[in-house]
DNA sequence: ATGCAATTGCAACGGGGTTGCAGCTGCTCA
DNA sequence: TGAGCAGCTGCAACCCCGTTGCAATTGCAT
């Protein structure tokens, strides 16, 4: 199954108003989607599952990883919540209207780079009058080399 | 460990060529080694670890995906071999010196293009320029939609 | 309050790949 | 030519990232 992330992102100010948005759909406002809202309302930079899971035991009964994973899907279709894959560790997910849309991943020093969407409008046009192909990269980043890396790279480095 | 496959492509003309590559490095040419050198030799596209595996049963012992992981990387790390992430499934391996280069994917369909390296060029300058970074859609694809799919998505595409 | 479908929590599973290790085997050197 | 010994193999167990099945629970509309 193909075609993700491609829902239109919804913007909520608060915990009420994302439980709301769930209400309104007949979705339920459980505690445990209430408390992993809580937990991407915190939260100051995209954050992976396991993350979430770990940061959401302050309800009693410990936050069920699969219960996130379903959660988190369903946020995503909604279109609360957007996630990258940021490399080969499991994906970062963040509010939808929070996340830089952009981002570069360095394949030699794993660094990445998130870049507000209008940074990269050069390369979407490249890319468009060359294969006519529209450009993404808000859900798998851009990979190269970063500046820093690529340098010492082409100077004949010798690591490893 | 990030930094992979920046190793410079090295050439085999055939599998008794690149054998001698392995032992000129004073790597074994084993028979497993044989194998896998003669499917990658004989895969007219790139091809995923199991069906490598799947296809080296020629040999009397069972070929072993681990010794199949093993050796790709080991085939890798010496310029032999390149893989490629298309999409979510398993990585597909290829001779170096057969890969044709640029990768793009389409997040709706799946679709996978496969480009020439100079057809990117332009895209590569546009990154250079507006970013500093090296770009490489070798290793990992350029994601986004394919024509047909940015078409339909752009009419308000009622897919779901 | 009551009913009942939507959710949870747990455990088991699945794909993709890596690792530990005992035993086998290319390769080098006498 | 064959002995010695890294370098490998094959097997099984394991790891990570998620997904799925299912019985028990719980929102929420009535």
């Amino acid at each position: 199954m193909p075609a993700a992330s491609l829902t239109p992102t919804v913007a909520a100010p608060d915990v009420e108003n994302a439980l709301g948005a769930l209400r309104a759909r007949g979705l339920r406002a459980t505690s445990a989607r209430r408390l992993l809202v809580e937990a991407l309302f915190a939260a100051a930079e995209p954050v992976t599952a396991p993350e979430l899971a770990a940061g959401l035991d302050g309800g009693v009964p410990g936050a069920d990883l699969a219960a996130v994973y379903r959660n988190l899907q369903m946020l995503e279709r909604i279109g609360l919540v957007r996630h990258t894959h940021a490399g080969h560790g499991p994906a970062l997910y963040a509010l939808a209207d929070r996340v830089a849309s952009e981002f570069l991943r360095c394949e030699a020093c794993g660094d990445l780079w998130a870049l507000p969407p209008s940074a990269l409008a050069l390369v979407r046009d490249a890319v468009r009058r060359t294969t006519g192909w529209e450009a993404r990269f808000t859900h798998f980043p851009l990979v190269g080399l970063c500046p820093a890396c690529a340098a010492s790279h082409a100077a004949g480095d010798t690591r490893r």
